[in-house]
RNA sequence: GCGCCCGUAGCUCAGCGGAUAGAGCAGGGGACUUCUAAUCCCAAGGCCGCAGGUUCGAAUCCUGCCGGGCGCACCA
């Protein structure tokens, strides 16, 4: 059952206070303070339009929230501070206790979302940028889940395109050098590297390549075998790497560029039958009153190239239009790098204008910042290539190990193994989910993989810590008895874990994960103050009680909180 | 030229209209026969890029600068 936040309800009880006041205007807002449990701001801006004394109109509130449980003050200019009892805290806490999803409710329920995230292309290796978007796109995922949402995930694979004809042009050319039959994604990697520097250098096999897209668009069926070969390696290949990464995109997720081959010239028909696109220089483009270029001339989205062929414009747009108009998305997420913004923007626009998008439906680019080396530029290897992101995820595992069998020497094998494996992919994730997404990211393994501070393991210690306590006390059923006297410590406690799901919709606002990483960081740290400030296992009942009731909302709110990050909340670390 | 993003502690970053701007890391000083010290406590560290404006109140909103990053016709 949906338990309302004590912010939630304090505002709806400040509200109605106001309104018996005669105060129509009056917009409660209640936040954490620091100098009361809340304080409801509102009354000075109210003062204004009513032209009186401010601390005269808080005064009134004060007196209309006259009541057992709230004690309101006025403070300041005309602050209204309100503390509540120790017992309205034990009962909230009970309350959220006694449901499996710790009153969080499902405000998502009957909106359908469609998720675009990961997006890697076909015989390329992925890289730390695709590990940003799947990453932010599989926290999204399970949050709007969580409330109650529909999610339709859509992994836009790059499979479709001119590089594949001078893949397979290569590959034909030179079976020896492009690896034999030795079917790998180092293996296709490998030839795409020799494939574009072949390209880049030899203007005939440059020809050669041209023709053979011409054959695979045509449907040649060699050619096109070529192409499925190559696509089914690469797709068991980032299968792999989405599993050991723990994201839930599965092959069924994965709807190519190559799906919307035949939707596209409907598409360009489409848009130029309403005039929404136009000719222009052979090509058919949609132009827009503020984009402009360098030259001052206004800058296209072109939907189809002067050579008749179409580029991603045709295909976003194709793939959101059936998102739209056959999925009955409500709302569309793009996660995808910042620098696209200017695509999105012509993209969203031409769909609008064509009818593709209604008012009702929101189309959002959710961007993420450029991901930059410790040295501030973009990340690379020594050597100026692209780091791997199954380098970089070996990395992250392999130190983790070291650190986890120096604190716990009885782990080995497999158990090792696999603890490793969830506190260095924690790690991972959490670095990136942790900073807002819309700045530039410096991708620092050494601070990353400290372990230390402000990273995915002290909060998976933390939940760790509480489940061995819990253990330590039998796992008792849990009771809270409403009448003790608390701590500050314990009502801090108790206040930081009622803003669990306010967080959640605070979290959706936006599409900005890092809110919960930051709400996260800070109930472990408020647990950290009261696990050194009240003992639990040796005070008496009914406190131990209590106490060990706080231990379990706290350690079911961190794993409940880190399973939406993707990160993994193991009982012992 | 136009557009988007970003300038907050030495470093990496929160905070984005409310009371005295916060954390982590690094550096300094402490705390383990104690429920996991992968932790905690204390001290130190700031013209919140600059200048105006709006407001009872601005790191937060608006305008203009300065500095950095990234986009802007046939790659995706």
């Amino acid at each position: 059952m949906t338990v309302p936040s004590l912010a939630s309800s304090l505002s709806d009880t400040v509200s109605a206070a106001a309104t018996s006041l005669g105060l129509a205007d009056f917009v409660a807002q209640v936040r954490r303070s620091e100098h009361a449990d809340f304080q409801a701001d509102g009354v000075l801006a109210a003062a204004r339009t009513l032209r009186r004394r401010p601390r005269d109109i808080a005064a009134e509130v004060v007196e209309a929230l006259r009541a057992d449980d709230l004690v309101a003050e006025v403070a300041g200019p005309g602050f209204v501070n309100l503390d509540l009892t120790d017992r309205t805290l034990l009962t909230q806490l009970a309350g959220r206790l006694a449901d499996p999803r710790l009153g969080v409710g499902t405000p998502e329920t009957g909106v359908t979302t469609v998720v675009d995230y990961s997006q890697p292309n076909i015989a390329k290796e992925m890289h730390v940028g695709h590990l940003r978007s799947t990453i932010i796109g599989d926290a999204l995922v399970r949050i709007l889940e969580h409330l109650g949402g529909t999610v339709v995930r859509r992994n836009h694979i790059g499979d479709w395109g001119t590089q594949f004809g001078m893949l397979i042009q290569y590959q034909n050319e030179q079976p020896a050098a492009a690896g034999g039959d030795d079917a790998s994604m180092s293996r296709l990697a490998a030839l795409y590297r020799q494939a574009r520097a072949r390209f880049d250098t030899d203007p005939q096999f440059a020809v050669r390549a041209r023709q053979r897209v011409v054959a695979l668009q045509g449907g040649d069926p060699d050619t096109v075998a070529a192409w499925q070969d190559i696509v089914a390696e690469s797709t068991r290949y980032f299968t792999e790497i989405y599993d050991r990464l723990g994201v839930r995109l599965t092959a069924a997720d994965a709807v190519g560029e190559s799906a919307y081959n035949d939707a596209l010239p409907g598409v360009a028909a489409d848009l130029a039958a309403q005039a929404v696109a136009v000719p222009s220089d052979g090509a058919l483009c949609v132009f827009f009153d503020q984009v402009r270029g360098p030259d001052g001339a206004p800058s296209p989205l072109i939907v189809r190239k002067r050579d008749g062929g179409f580029g991603y414009a045709a295909t976003d747009l194709a793939a959101l239009r059936q998102r739209v108009g056959e999925l009955h998305a409500d709302r569309l997420l793009y996660v995808v790098d910042a620098r696209q913004s200017l695509h999105f923007t012509m993209v969203f626009d031409t769909a609008r204008r064509a009818g593709w998008l209604p008012p009702q439906v929101s189309a959002v680019h959710v961007a993420f910042g450029t991901v930059l080396g410790p040295d501030g530029r973009p990340f690379k290897t020594r050597a100026g290539d692209t780091v791997r992101l199954v380098d970089l995820l070996t990395e992250a595992v392999d130190r983790a190990r070291e650190v986890v069998a120096a604190k716990n020497p009885d782990l080995t094998g497999a158990a090792l193994h696999e603890r490793a494996r969830q506190v260095g992919i924690g790690a991972v994730k959490y670095a990136d989910l942790a900073t807002s997404r819309t700045r530039d990211y410096t991708y620092d393994p050494q601070r990353m993989l400290a372990l230390t501070g402000n990273t995915g393991v002290y909060l998976q210690y933390a939940h760790a810590r509480i489940r061995s306590l819990l253990a330590r006390a039998g796992n008792p059923a849990v009771t809270v008895d409403p009448t003790t006297t608390l701590e500050p410590a314990e009502r801090a406690l108790i206040l930081d874990l009622d803003g669990f799901a306010d967080t959640l919709t605070e979290v959706l606002t936006h599409y900005e994960p890092h809110r919960l990483c930051g709400y996260l960081y800070r109930l472990a740290q408020t647990f950290t103050t009261f696990y050194e400030h009240c003992p639990v296992l040796r005070a008496p009942d009914p406190i131990r009680a209590n106490r060990l009731a706080l231990c379990h909302l706290t350690g079911e709110t961190l794993h409940t909180g880190l399973s939406l990050l993707g990160i993994p909340a193991p009982t012992h670390l």
